[in-house]
DNA sequence: CCCACGAGAGAACCTCCGTTCTCTGGCGGA
DNA sequence: TCCGCCAGAGAACGGAGGTTCTCTCGTGGG
């Protein structure tokens, strides 16, 4: 069989871990080649050079975190509830010792426009979190939900700005009092007064 | 008198237009040395290395940024007026061509954990803005306005995250419809319900 | 007028890193 | 068994960039 394919997933495995902890310009091939324990050779089959890797690594990371937010968020009625799910599993993550912020965000400040696939797929992760919000603030009142959605973006986004400088969870905590306050904001009947949702362990690598 | 004092402004102003426009990893001392149209060794004599240069960059940015942003809140009396008026400032820098995010989560992104100098840099701009956004948040009614200094923050970086990657100032929008919520949500008469605070050029470079 | 000093311009040096090449050894087929 | 081929390991190559060195020229003092 091919054994490319193999290669490619062990490949982007050490290439997520290592780009997300130390960044991209700091990481070489040859301490993925050391750490996917494959010789350059077949790196260089599995991916025809970095950039490719990059963005690949782009595209995978955002595939994988996408889905552990929805998983996180499935399992919860109430569309109000759903949405400040979001902000724990934020706390969760921002909590974590190896939690280094947005990967997308630091890839463009490393890149900035001159890298074109990494700027498409960066953009193209944020336009994808943003259909993502747009979904959970479409199931509530709200008037505009494409408007709570863009909000919602922004205070996560902030999160992990804030929490990426100063090492700490407490911008989550301060962004879901944010949101709760656009959702009491909302036409309808408010949300019972406390409702704690258990913070949760996130399921980033 | 001492030539070396005039030399870092100029460094300085030229390595503040280059780094933000291009990321630092991507400017070289050469490219800064013609910006400045300065010879390499005077170059040296102002900065003994690339490290500090970037660290006073950092530092000058931070003071001559929250100074504007200060400028143009300075002049408004009604304090929640004075709070919107920040996303007016953000918004119209976002929309300036030469916009490129914020400088301070830009270089963390870009040198991470490793650069302990530009780290600090990066993380007494953070205070130094929340504390600027809590002198805002403690003129208003809010009870607890350490609580909505910060989430103003949180208001403020997810714009500049978005805002760059997406190259538009629509976030800015949001942002301050989200913060009017937040002011609505406060104790004491509401603001009247229609007040365009028009949007102002920004003082950045 | 002559000399020593310092400044400017650019080359040189050295290290790092993405990418490619070479050499060696083992394995499958005749 | 012998031969050819391919995979692995590491060196080699080429360019980039931070930092330093050298060479030359102008200037100011003796």
């Amino acid at each position: 069989m091919d054994t490319t394919t193999t290669d490619r997933a062990r490949v982007l495995e050490a290439a997520d871990a290592l780009f997300y902890a130390h960044g991209i310009q700091a990481v070489g091939m040859d301490r993925i080649r050391d750490a996917a324990r494959l010789p350059l050779k077949r790196l260089y089959r599995a991916f025809p050079s970095k950039a490719a890797l990059v963005e690949a690594y782009l595209r995978h990371r955002d595939s994988y975190s996408r889905a552990a937010l929805r998983e996180h968020t499935d399992g919860i009625a109430d569309p109000r509830e759903r949405i400040l799910a979001v902000f724990d599993w934020l706390h969760a993550w921002c909590g974590q010792p190896e939690f280094r912020g947005c990967a997308f965000a630091n890839a463009y400040g490393e890149l900035g426009e001159g890298a074109e696939g990494v700027h498409r797929a960066v953009r193209d992760h944020m336009d994808a979190v943003s259909e993502q919000l747009y979904d959970l603030a479409a199931a509530t009142t709200a008037p505009d939900p494409r408007a709570l959605g863009r909000q919602l973006h922004i205070l996560l986004a902030g999160t992990l700005s804030l929490a990426a400088v100063q090492r700490g969870s407490e911008p989550a905590l301060q962004a879901r009092a944010a949101a709760r306050a656009l959702l009491d904001a909302l036409p309808g009947d408010p949300l019972p007064p406390e409702h704690r949702t258990p913070a949760f362990r996130s399921a980033e690598a």
